[in-house]
DNA sequence: ATGGTCGGACCCCGA
């Protein structure tokens, strides 16, 4: 099974992009994020007239998040957290396996609202996967985190230290998160590896390949030995008119 | 090189 994340800045506007994109790699998950849609206006004949069954929760202008797969969606449901009525989770069960879509907050400014808001929302991630008791079972937890945990992770540890994404309380809420066990795929298969999965669309970043890992597919350890392959998908990124994001792939056996 | 990011909703905000 191909799983994929993608934070695709606006569905509606990437939407062509989109459809290349899954007519040219046939994944059987697409997990996205930032749809910037409400409901009702969600263009999901585009997926389903390729098989899959759509599920989403949106909201205006800002957020959003989907789920399509090619196996169904059973018990699919938005709103995993308390998150001010933002439009940030959604999960569904396929195949046996529970699938979080995730988009973490951005958290602007150390010290702001938003960054204690970020945090937060970490801590209610850890607190709705322990209470579902999922970490025991076949799950993964995937999206933008907005948060890239190690030195590893981004273009320049010393540059980037006071910056939004790799600030040491972020990077704490999330190694907090996944010491409940869970584990980072890309990073599993590829130990070290310096890859990015989001470039700033200003100062011509991608071309300097001055980026951060901060978009995560996260497995929990009944998956371990199912997990084939994970890797960063650039080659969208490449597109005029694309994403500041580049799909990550996940492939389980 | 006398500019240098996007999208969406509005003429600014959030990323």
């Amino acid at each position: 099974m191909k799983i994929i994340t993608w934070n695709v800045n606006s569905i509606r506007a990437r939407l062509e992009i989109i459809a290349n994109y899954i007519d040219a790699n046939s994944p059987d998950v697409v997990a996205i994020q930032e749809t910037k849609v409400v409901d009702e206006d969600f263009p999901i004949e585009t997926f389903k007239v390729r098989g899959y069954d759509v599920a989403f929760s949106g909201q205006k202008a800002y957020n959003g998040v989907a789920l399509m797969s090619k196996f169904g969606l059973e018990n699919s449901k938005g709103n995993l957290i308390d998150s001010n009525n933002e439009k940030r989770t959604i999960q569904a069960q396929i195949n046996d396996i529970t699938i979080i879509n995730a988009y973490f907050p951005h958290g602007r400014l150390k010290g702001g609202e938003r960054f204690f808001f970020k945090l937060e929302f970490f801590k209610k991630m850890k607190n709705y996967v322990e209470k579902e008791s999922l970490i025991q079972k076949r799950m993964i937890l995937l999206g933008d985190f907005n948060v890239a945990p190690e030195e590893i992770d981004v273009w320049d540890h010393i540059l980037l230290g006071n910056s939004i994404g790799f600030m040491d309380e972020e990077r704490d809420a999330f190694r907090d998160l996944v010491s409940i066990g869970l584990i980072d795929a890309f990073r599993l298969k590829h130990p070290n590896e310096r890859a990015f999965s989001w470039w700033d669309y200003r100062d011509g970043s991608f071309r300097k390949n001055e980026g951060m890992r901060i978009d995560h597919i996260l497995i929990s350890p009944a998956l371990q030995s199912n997990l084939a392959e994970c890797f960063i998908d650039k080659g969208p990124r490449k597109l005029k008119g694309t994403s500041d994001h580049a799909p990550v792939v996940v492939e389980i056996k």
